[in-house]
RNA sequence: GGCGGUAUCGUCUAGUGGUUAGGACGGAUGGUUCUCAGCCAUCAAGCCGGGGUUCGAUUCCCCGUACCGCUACCA
């Protein structure tokens, strides 16, 4: 499709977790490189020193390789790369594109404040703009220690969007934005360019609340005379209450999502969802079929409601895609993690683990709810749910359900069909309705009133196990009269 | 406030100058079952408003409105 096989980034800032809007980013940018033979790159951007912080960059990290979005070569850091942004900005003010201005905070934050007052735009009034190379000097000799300014070419600037198109921005509305601060260090917008441009990228891929960035950044591409690459802009992704995902809200970072029991898996086809489309009525994708099928034309520019009811469906399906051996492996450590069972009786059960996943896999939505759901096959030290105890436990429930356990115990071999059967007898030789014995027995071994069929239940559950769960529950229900 | 973007069920979306406007999540009802979940079936729910253009607009254009974003020596 392209000529040369494009290079694509995700480039997040370490102020926070990695949330699902740059997590999303990721993944179009992924997507685009992999069905295209192309290279996907992480950059972290940590220029601002005030606000980066170094605890964040691991998490984010993990959250991507959880997410499976391998990238190609060795992480960038922007803040170790101020040589390279010094050789630039040598360049830059070559070009004549860049002045020194001296103005103070104050002073530009209080025209800003007036200009919002009288309702007009507040852009920098290029005080500094008019100062003569002499007067550049004095300052420069007094100490004072000055930013450097993009001059805003005058008339539109316009580009071609992946996502929108056509996209025009009169110079008008930017100003003369700051490209380095007084210490030196250059901005956001100037490293943002100076890196693509370096790192070779060819397609820049993220959300929409940077389109006024690029209008910018399209400028010291121009000043510095390197070839631009293409922009795409996606829609952002909103949270149920339509404001911005972001780490200023404190939105959850991906990384939570794992410790909720989502599979990579599930987020990954979820978020491409969300701004994009397959333009047909199948939903459910494996990361490898959405490398097959990524077309950055079925990008949208609407916004995008997160759904997390959504997201759990999805983790449903995902689930149901994976392998019981597979679903084991992620759930045995989580038991033992919640204290239920120990590394060491799960070494010699590991086909029980099996039968206990099969039997609870159609019946959950998260990985940690199997934890919960299936606790009592490896806890035995559960107690009886209060309002069922009251409904199931009748006093004659005690001696019927000694009977069935005698009976259980009698059954060789101790099958779904052989269990039935027996209950089955039971029942009939007492005349009583088989929910008399099924739903005590239910509540005497797992000590919650819901579950997966009994029959299957006990069968898993095992021969001694449900004996000796059954008398001990009899015990109990002639102890409570 | 200025500038920009966007507008199809509650949510994610498909789609078309003439369609019964499709799917999914969620919701409701019924069925299946020992329970819950599931599964099956059925149902409710949408083209933001107003002007044009046109034989005909949900679809094209304009205006309005709403929402979102940007408007830093943040990224």
């Amino acid at each position: 499709m392209t000529a040369t096989p494009p290079k694509v980034r995700i480039a997040p800032s370490p102020s926070g977790y990695l949330h699902v809007g740059t997590a999303r980013a990721a993944l179009f940018n992924y997507l685009f490189a992999r069905h295209n033979g192309g290279k996907f790159v992480v950059r972290i951007e940590d220029t601002d020193v005030e606000r980066s912080k170094t605890e964040y960059i691991e998490p984010i990290i993990d959250a991507l390789r959880w997410l499976g979005l391998e990238w190609d070569e060795e992480i960038v850091y922007q803040s170790k790369r101020s040589d390279i942004y010094a050789e630039y900005l040598k360049k830059f003010m070559e070009s004549g594109q860049g002045y020194y201005c001296f103005c103070s905070k104050e002073t530009l934050d209080s025209k800003r404040q007036k200009a919002r007052e009288e309702k007009r735009n507040p852009r920098y009034d290029r005080t500094c703009l008019t100062l003569t190379k002499e007067e550049i000097r004095a300052k420069l000799d007094a100490g004072e220690k000055p930013v450097i300014r993009v001059k805003m070419p005058d008339g539109d600037i316009q580009y071609d969007d992946m996502v929108s198109g056509k996209l025009t921005r009169s110079s008008e509305e930017l100003e003369d934005f700051v490209v380095a601060r007084s210490d030196g260090s250059v901005t956001y917008n100037f490293a943002v360019v100076v890196d693509d441009h370096t790192m070779g990228i060819t397609h820049v891929i993220r959300g929409n609340d940077h389109i006024t960035n690029t209008f910018k950044q399209l400028v010291v591409y121009k000043a510095l005379g390197v070839e631009v690459p293409v922009f795409g802009h996606v829609p952002m992704i909103l949270r149920p209450d339509k404001k911005k995902v972001s780490k200023r809200l404190g939105d959850k970072g991906v990384g939570e999502f794992r410790d909720e029991g989502i599979l990579p898996e599930a987020m990954i086809n979820y978020l491409s969802l969300l701004g994009w489309s397959p333009k047909t009525d199948r939903e459910i994708y494996t990361k490898k079929e959405l490398i097959e099928i990524f077309n950055p034309d079925n990008l949208n520019a609407a916004n995008a409601v997160f759904d997390p009811e959504k997201l759990e469906a999805f983790n449903r399906e995902h689930i149901l895609l994976m392998s019981d051996h597979d679903l084991a492996t992620q759930l045995a450590p989580l038991l033992i993690e919640a204290g239920y069972t120990s590394k060491y009786w799960l070494e010699t059960r590991w086909e029980y683990l099996r039968a206990v996943v099969t039997l609870f896999k159609e019946r959950v939505r998260r990985i940690s709810d199997f934890v919960e759901q299936s606790k009592y096959f490896f806890d035995f030290d559960y107690t009886y749910d209060e309002a069922a105890d009251k409904k199931r436990f009748k006093p004659e429930s005690a001696d019927v359900l000694d009977e069935m356990a005698n009976r259980f115990e009698a059954l060789n071999p101790f099958t779904h069909d052989a269990i039935e059967a027996a209950l089955t007898a039971l029942s009939e030789e007492r005349e009583i309705g088989k929910g008399k014995i099924i739903h005590p027995t239910r509540l005497a071994v797992s000590g919650v009133p819901a579950g997966p069929g009994l029959y299957d239940m006990l069968a898993v559950l095992g021969q001694p196990a449900v004996v000796e769960r059954m008398r001990k529950a009899a015990e109990y229900v002639r102890g409570k009269a």
